[in-house]
DNA sequence: TTGTACGCGTTATCAT
DNA sequence: ATGATAACGCGTACAA
């Protein structure tokens, strides 16, 4: 016979003829009863149909709910979308599985009015880029744990990489050769929705943003190579998007003379450029050097294989997830980045 | 001055020197006040640092908490990383943030006593490929709504395509021409967990798997065409990853005679095995022609791009949300596929 | 080892 | 239009 109604805790114990506090008991503090009691109860409470103590209950009894909340930069639908991100919920996901949590995803880009709460359930959490102020205040209003990533703040816990270091060692390496002429793929440099190429003005803009900081090592790199880039000979994409990447890389290899250096601030960006390059039936590493920068799986698949920066975003995942389930107070850990050479660029 | 420990609703009543209800109507109930008091109320509990009804409490009280839980097959961390399952996630997402409901990521190869009831929580859940029994009938017993994906159960709403047919469809077309010598490249065909040839007992298991609807599909059109594959011809890869992949398509391209069509059952085998026919400098489509199935992005990027059946993994979890959400009550929805004809066979 | 009873923060009903 | 109050289902101190 099977009883349609979800039952609760304490019809259990009446049709055990048990107290409520010995089921809880059964379920949360195994020492508290007997073994055999308390396997009874597991057993009877199973055919029952009853699936363990209402998550709901719970929580606002215990102020705990074993949720961790993750809150991605953008809309969830392109978060998932974009490599990088992806790899960093794979980290995230395979730590707090281990550690039986579970996880709850929130978008970053929704007004607080509409969050409807959602960011009182969840024990901690972590914020992936640049979260609108908004819904960053909110979080952090909550009072508990969080753990940022790809973002400074200085009153968390925090896992970046070094992005100006990474972009100044590729664009060093690339820029070696004599008569060099680069050019940069940005993402998110300014503020406008669409491609264009920067102003020297847009150039002075200070800002923590991580795209700034790849485009600061660079520069860096091309003036000690002597050979600087203007402002012109930097591309703005407005979202890390193979579509477009397309038109930027499109601009950039036909102008008149056409570089022969692309420092792409992604690989998504770099395989986008890499594929219109050879569209257009140039030569690459021979007539057009490209870089990228993440290596993300799909780079050292491309034909030929990227010369990229490789940060690991899985690595990262799981270091947000443990620096906040260890609750480690506000510890900024900076992972390493690596060159990976491949076939995009002469050496 | 800020106030460490969270606040309440009741405390940010008594601050306003109001009653609870009508703090409570203030946030979900517009009508019940006037408009001027609700102002100044939600104005004031910002100030405050109240953020709203903690959820916890709120759901136990009402009985939903506008979370819905996805449930994947294998782990989290896999299924992330998998294409298909990654498009899945983004159309569930899109619909589920339009409509303010938040996302739970449940994973499906956990034992129960590990979910410590989180299945409580959401309004409904969303089962995506054959989750585990235990965990099926765990989510089952709620008795909330249902909807599974890419799986056929009676009882509750799916959404699913025509696996069958969709394979029937591509090998009957790659299958055209003379002397077409075929081999299939599996997946999860039998329990092993390594790559192998299929004997012909394992052909005649029955199941309703997707890939064995696939492999059907494939069979019944070679048997058209006059080319039975035999059980030696198919190989069973254990899961959807490009390492096991290669393995699988380096011992079909290096049998004699050398097959020169490879019917694979994921565009992720299908790439696989495309770089591996050009490692060994054989032609596509010249000398070895290759499908997919899926039609994943990276497909059409490929060189050649992948011929494939294309399965829109987005809109099928765009509409199994909607499914979910306006609680159609148990509809079986068979999604159209398509041949996509690219670069990898002759025609 | 087991049971009693209170409170977690909220919302809906009913009364004012 | 606003306030008082009783649930929602559970966990735990404390008593037995």
């Amino acid at each position: 016979m099977i009883i349609k109604k979800k039952l609760n805790l304490k019809q259990v114990s009446a049709h055990l003829g048990v107290s409520t506090a010995t089921v809880s008991n059964a379920f949360n503090r195994p020492d508290q009863l007997s073994a055999k009691l308390r396997e009874r109860i597991l057993r009877e409470a199973a055919e029952l149909g009853y699936n363990g103590p209402n998550l709901a209950a719970r929580t606002l009894r215990r102020g705990e709910s074993e949720v961790i909340g993750v809150m991605l930069l953008d809309s969830l639908k392109y978060s998932l979308s974009d490599p990088v991100a992806n790899q960093l919920l794979q980290g995230i996901a395979e730590v707090l599985v281990s550690r039986n949590k579970h996880m709850l995803l929130l978008s970053g880009n929704m007004h607080a009015t509409q969050q409807r709460g959602a960011e009182s359930l969840p024990d901690g959490f972590i914020l992936y880029g640049g979260i609108n102020r908004e819904s960053f205040e909110y979080i952090l209003n909550t009072g508990k744990p969080v753990v940022v990533v790809d973002f400074e703040y200085h009153e968390t816990a925090s896992v970046n990489i070094d992005n100006e270091k990474g972009a100044y060692t590729i664009a060093k390496h690339v820029l070696q050769g004599e008569d060099v002429r680069p050019v940069i793929l940005g993402i998110r440099l300014i503020e406008s929705d669409r491609v264009c190429r920067l102003t020297t003005a847009d150039l002075e803009l200070e800002s923590k943003e991580i795209s700034r900081s790849r485009l600061d090592g660079y520069l860096k790199a091309a003036k000690e190579q002597g050979c600087d880039i203007a402002a012109q000979q930097v591309w703005h994409i407005p979202i890390n998007d193979s579509e477009y990447a397309e038109i930027a890389a499109r601009e950039a290899l036909t102008t008149t003379p056409r570089p022969n250096v692309l420092l792409c601030m992604s690989d998504v960006v770099a395989l986008a450029a890499l594929r219109l390059a050879k569209e257009l039936n140039l030569r690459v590493p021979e007539d057009v050097q490209i870089t990228g920068f993440d290596d993300i799986p799909e780079s050292s698949r491309a034909e030929p294989p990227l010369t990229t920066i490789c940060q690991q975003s899985i690595e990262k995942g799981r270091l947000a997830a443990r620096l906040l389930l260890d609750k480690a107070p506000k510890e900024n850990v900076v992972l390493e980045t690596r060159l990976v050479l491949r076939g995009t660029t002469k050496s």
